[in-house]
DNA sequence: TTGTATGCGTTATCAC
DNA sequence: GTGATAACGCATACAA
């Protein structure tokens, strides 16, 4: 591949002129800058953006971790981050953690290696400790790790009091919820804070059930809804962490018999996309995907210039009704 | 950050030294090895990949250029080679295209300038001789652009006529078949080849309706299907080219009060995992994703230590029924 | 076995 | 306005 120093060379010009064309600094003749432009064309000239990164000490390069791109909802955050991330100028290196500590922890190493620009990280397997070791513009996804470092999510408490307002105003006397192990202080707790709470204050029974605390897989999900229903056969309302979650709990009325909404109501958490698959389309409490996504990105950018940020980043949820309630 | 010079300069060594140590280069005797080791841990030394990616001229990074990573099934092939490139040293640089012809050319320049160690192509919105200009180690999914650049892609026509010949065992007697849009020469244009000389060989009637162009959008599926049953209401069976399509289409038919699969039966194509959401379990030809996966990375490596590898990479794929057929 | 010097492709600091 | 030259952080051929 051809390098600056053959562009300069070719257009009879110094290394430092051609530099100062491509980064368009100093004042250039047009006559200068067209030769120069048209030497880059001829030699389909590159710039070695390793180099330049190395030389700037910036790489614009943006570090995503999350569990599993394959799932829905990681799906859709990716896609926007990668949007607003490319708009932005900056590429993305995507790192599946698949919630393996290990893998999390040597993907930390090698972003931090590659000197990224900024992490934002969506899994949150290791301990505070390990992530305000980073040292780098960070931002988390639905977890609060420490003050310097900000997050941002849904209102996982109204979203919680709005699925569980719903299912109660629906008259449902018997309500479970599910959702994945709350083993780390995930900011997705609150939605089952707020379950509980709701249903205290309105008196109406509940229970509540998760997965392993390594669970995004089907298979435990469908296990999950197999041991509700054998434990708890008259539950008439289930508020899922998920819209996922809900289409199992969904697909296990349909096939034990169970009407929905008749016999049971349903709302998810999410608001994916693809919930409209589902027939009956799936009630659901919907997170702003694309904002969050844009805000991440942006408290990247914006720490790397130095800015300070907030680190509380909490946006509004909304209650879609579909028919499953 | 410290730089291998402070490591240098606190142990008491040269670079050089450091350097050896790093890469295990050399006979090193273990007192210096662990001497050099000590300090690293002390300083929190990481070597900065990107000079040494621009001394070695190799980055370790493998480009992935994909129309969506939101579609199940782009999320469930972008996983797997992320793993797939993960164990093997490598990091993943995710790109969206949206189907769109610029984004895409400015990605492959990107990824250029990045010098990455080669591009995974899953998105063809450019002509051959784009492509063709890269030169760089490249593999193509679901495309064949030249017989330099190997493709990988599951067995389009069997999988084709697999689904076509069961929908006609099932004694179904007028087929439609949907999908995406033929404009390109995607080599997924061969399930509709076998579909329509299955039909044809069998004597039964068909039709075929697909997308636009950029045709990926869940809205215009939903129109898809109803354009297919306003012009032919009697439709019995149907052959959809994803299983995202073929949702649409239970869903469709369902909305209608057609039953799946007596009045109609439904097949897709892809074998993701979200389709046991789907109630009923809808059939399927599967891919195999992980196996295309694996082979994509593997191409991609080979060609990058100077293999010479075979152009052509047809994976077989399986009839899954479920219960929509 | 360890160190010196040079190069990787850019940018930035000086001079001229 | 333009051009040498020294960084950027690391790897490596060559010496010692």
């Amino acid at each position: 591949m051809p390098t600056i120093k053959d562009v300069a060379l070719k257009a009879g010009v110094s290394v430092t002129t051609v530099s100062r064309v491509l980064n368009n600094r100093g004042y250039l003749s047009e006559e200068l800058k067209k030769k120069v432009y048209d030497t880059m064309e001829e030699l389909n000239y590159r710039p070695n953006e390793l180099a330049r990164s190395l030389s700037r000490s910036k790489s614009n390069i943006i570090g995503l971790i999350i569990p599993f791109v394959s799932h829905p909802f990681f799906g859709e955050l990716t896609s926007h981050i990668e949007g607003h991330a490319y708009r932005n100028g900056y590429k993305l290196l995507l790192c599946n953690s698949q919630l393996d500590k290990l893998k999390e922890f040597e993907y930390i190493d090698m972003l931090r290696s590659s000197r990224v620009d900024g992490i934002i990280m969506g899994s949150h397997t290791l301990e505070v400790e390990a992530y305000r070791q980073i040292h780098l513009p960070l931002v988390t996804f639905d977890r609060q790790i420490s003050p310097e470092i900000p997050y941002v999510c849904s209102d996982n408490y109204r979203g919680g009091a709005l699925a569980t307002g719903l299912l109660a105003d629906k008259g449902c006397r018997k309500l479970a919820h599910i959702g994945v192990h709350p083993h780390l202080n995930l900011l997705s707790h609150q939605r089952y804070v707020a379950f509980r709470d709701v249903a205290e204050q309105r008196g109406i029974w509940h229970t509540s059930l998760h997965t392993d605390v390594n669970g995004f897989k089907l298979e435990e999900y469908e296990a999950l809804l197999e041991q509700l229903f054998l434990e708890h056969p008259d539950i008439d309302g289930i508020f899922a962490s998920s819209d996922i979650l809900a289409a199992y709990a969904l697909k296990a009325c349909q096939d034990s018999g169970r009407r929905v909404p008749e016999d049971v109501r349903i709302i998810g958490y999410d608001g994916i996309a693809q919930r409209k698959l589902q027939n009956p389309l799936i009630s659901t409490i919907r997170q702003p995907i694309e904002e969050i996504s844009k805000r991440a990105v942006e408290l990247i950018i914006e720490q790397m210039q130095g800015k300070a940020v907030a680190s509380e980043h909490i946006l509004p949820v909304e209650l879609e009704e579909g028919a499953t309630t």
